[in-house]
DNA sequence: ACAAACCTTGTAGTCACTACAGGGTCAAGC
DNA sequence: GCTTGACCCTGTAGTGACTACAAGGTTTGT
């Protein structure tokens, strides 16, 4: 089986098949005298594997891990049970940050009902009076502390264990 | 104000900013006779818009964009209401994708309850069974159509309006 | 005089691909 | 035998939104 069957066979792209064979998370496949790559089943196998890891949300280097652990069968599999609850783990903040997200755009988009002129616009009113300093969900600039929550990337005064001195 | 002031003050790392400026997102301000950044209340206020309007899960494309309308005031907002609408949509359909996501996360966790060895993790082999063509909620090798549903990055014969008359 | 803290530019790295460019190979049809 | 077109190869560069240096210049305090 050449590359461009087993993109059929798999839906993965021959070029994405290519990657994860430079990124070693697909063993290097037997070659045609003419250095075309030759598949067999157990590879086939092995992207399926690869493929149905990533739809679950994993990064390269988490499956790279645990094709490690499918490897060495005498590993216990306690690695393997943290690997994925720490995916659902981030998976589960996401959903909440998102949720908080959608809350926020929808409360934006409730300040504009039909159209008019840009200038009169709630919603770019609301985003340039955040950007101003009144109260909003997300936002507290000079510092204030915020009240409470802060979704996923909240911009104001997160990490910066600096001297702070202050020179104008 | 100087930018690591205005990294302060923001939230944002220096050269975060340095880098919206180069993007053109952020005016590029005065220089001293030195050349330094000289910022002041005006840029502070474009920063913020900027950083609420990330915070808001927009991209940098969509904020140039929100910056336009903002600066033309003749425009009318029906673009502001479809980008915030587009904007909603995808954060939408992100929840959603990530719910699926997180029930078969779930699903899969359930397989293994405690320590053993990694040949016998139900986890491990349900990922392996999944791979070799076993039906699973996400995927489909050897382009059978799945029952139903399909998150985000489905991983079988999405997009291959291709010859496929097949070469062995 | 010197150090610390700041600033500058430019380049390269991250992640998981994606998109070429510039070639080589193979089977079928004429 | 030659062309066509589908397929394959390598290598490089681009995406988005940063982040992390390296190598140097400036300002401030002691
Ligand atoms: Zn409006
Ligand atoms: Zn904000
Ligand atoms: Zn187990
Ligand atoms: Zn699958």
């Amino acid at each position: 089986m050449l590359i461009g069957e087993l993109a059929r066979q798999t839906g993965c792209d021959a070029e994405t098949i290519r990657y994860y064979e430079r990124e070693g998370l697909l063993s290097a496949p037997q070659r045609s005298s003419s250095g075309y790559r030759r598949y067999n089943a157990e590879q086939l196998g092995e992207l399926n594997f690869i493929l149905h890891c990533r739809s679950l949300g994993m990064s390269l280097a988490d499956i790279r891990n645990l094709a490690a652990f499918k490897a060495d069968h005498r590993h216990d599999c306690e690695d393997i049970n943290l690997l994925i609850d720490q995916q659902i783990g981030k998976v589960h903040r996401q959903i909440e940050s998102l949720r908080l997200l959608e809350q926020q755009l929808l409360a934006l988009r409730d300040k504009c009902h039909d159209t008019h002129s840009a200038a009169d616009c709630g919603i770019l009113q609301t985003l340039v009076e955040a950007a101003e300093g009144e109260p909003c969900v997300c936002h507290t600039p000079f510092g204030q502390d915020n009240h409470g929550h802060s979704h996923d990337h909240d911009h104001a005064a997160k990490k910066n264990g600096r001297t702070q001195k202050g020179r104008p």
